[in-house]
DNA sequence: CATTTTTAAAAGTATTACTATTATTTTTGC
DNA sequence: GCAAAAATAATAGTAATACTTTTAAAAATG
């Protein structure tokens, strides 16, 4: 199923930028070119600098629109997670049954992501490898707590509570539906990137994707 | 039950350090005070200049024993995970059930820690807390892969194995035990830190820990 | 006690992560 | 179509980081 974002735009939280990305043809270049820049050389040597001479652009004007590139990042990921609510009503508005709509929440979380080519700006593939690499690192840093009464992580936290909402249809009874969801969404990402980095201690391959795991351990955690 | 650990010597991969610093006393300080200057600012705050000022020695003599910030966290994390295996073995040694010995892995696993008093250079529950925070990024690099065969986390891939092992004997049937193993420990880890920072989307409070909800869905996975 | 090793102190370098200033270009509103 | 405002580019500068190097002093060891 093909997605139409064209007349879309997800909202990002205004804290997180300094003006707004995808209200000029630069903005859209820093993130369209952010993404290329840090799966090529990893975020910890990811610099404006660096973008800048890659776009072509100044370091300063880069400034203009985040703050640093620890928000560019909080941005990009942000822009991910609405990008995959936005899917996820999308691919479950049609299903009546609770437990097809979990089945294909949790196919939808653990899979590999395609590019969206409605998007020209971002290439969803690319990011969702960033997302296994680096969106963790958002969270893991001593500001957590400030950032998130700033709503630095809203659409993610909305994100697990819509899918602990789908679990709950299907088992009303299970406990721990918000970390069940977490879990899996956060286990999914660390799947992916052991399958590509550390293959001995996962049974995720190119037989077997983190998709088979997950779906196998919800029904029978929810059974 | 109570370790004894003071005749055992967890032994790290040499690539990590460039002198063993559990060989002298200023080494000894270097871990101690790391780990309580990291958990203070938090790792990406913490510079080797902060250290030597902290334990009244100078930035080039911790270079002596570590080349960089990122090698002494792998060296952190490692002896953790040396000292949960040690904990791993000796807790389960008695048992002969398999499922007593699964349950008990299950909460050593995700249990928080103690402090344990056998070492007086490593405080171990402070420890714990890093690993919480930090222990991912050690993967989550661009040098992944040549760390990897460099055997800087070795012994975390073996207390996986060994749990993976564990889970088999309970059903040797399970098709994705080191994913299973994988994804609990690494998870643990996660819903500490949700319970920690971003309670709302994590039934893990005062009152549920990681370890119910984890020996909840491990039983129910694997029956 | 002489040699080696370790540690400390100081200085130096390249890079990072910015900020500030000024000039130029682009956009917009009348 | 032009003046004003806004955005961008270029340059320079700063403080901190992440080291390396050198030299000297202290400690350990054979």
């Amino acid at each position: 199923m093909r997605i139409v974002l064209s007349n879309v735009k997800l909202m990002i939280n205004e804290n997180v930028y300094l003006k707004d990305p995808e209200s000029s043809a630069l903005g859209k270049k820093i993130l369209n070119e952010s993404i290329l820049l840090i799966k090529e050389i990893g975020f910890e040597a990811f610099t404006f600098k660096k973008l800048g001479q890659r776009i072509e652009s100044n370091e300063s004007s880069i400034y203009r629109y985040f703050e640093n590139k620890h928000k560019l990042l909080v941005y990009l990921t942000s822009w991910y997670w609405s990008w995959m609510e936005y899917r996820l009503v999308f691919e479950t508005a049609n299903l009546t049954d609770p437990k097809d709509r979990l089945n294909k929440t949790i196919a939808l979380f653990t899979e590999e992501t395609k590019d969206d080519e409605s998007t020209e700006h971002i290439n969803e593939a690319l990011l969702q490898q960033i997302i296994i690499s680096d969106f963790t690192k958002t969270l893991l840093t001593k500001e957590v707590d400030e950032e998130n009464r700033n709503g630095f992580f809203v659409i993610y936290k909305r994100v697990i509570h819509r899918i602990a909402g789908i679990i709950k249809e299907v088992n009303s009874s299970y406990p721990y539906p918000d970390s069940l969801a977490s879990t899996i969404v956060e286990g999914a990402l660390h799947q992916h990137f052991l399958k590509q980095h550390l293959t001995s201690i996962t049974n995720c391959s190119d037989e077997i994707s983190p998709s088979d795991f997950y779906l196998d351990l919800i029904n029978k955690v929810l059974n």
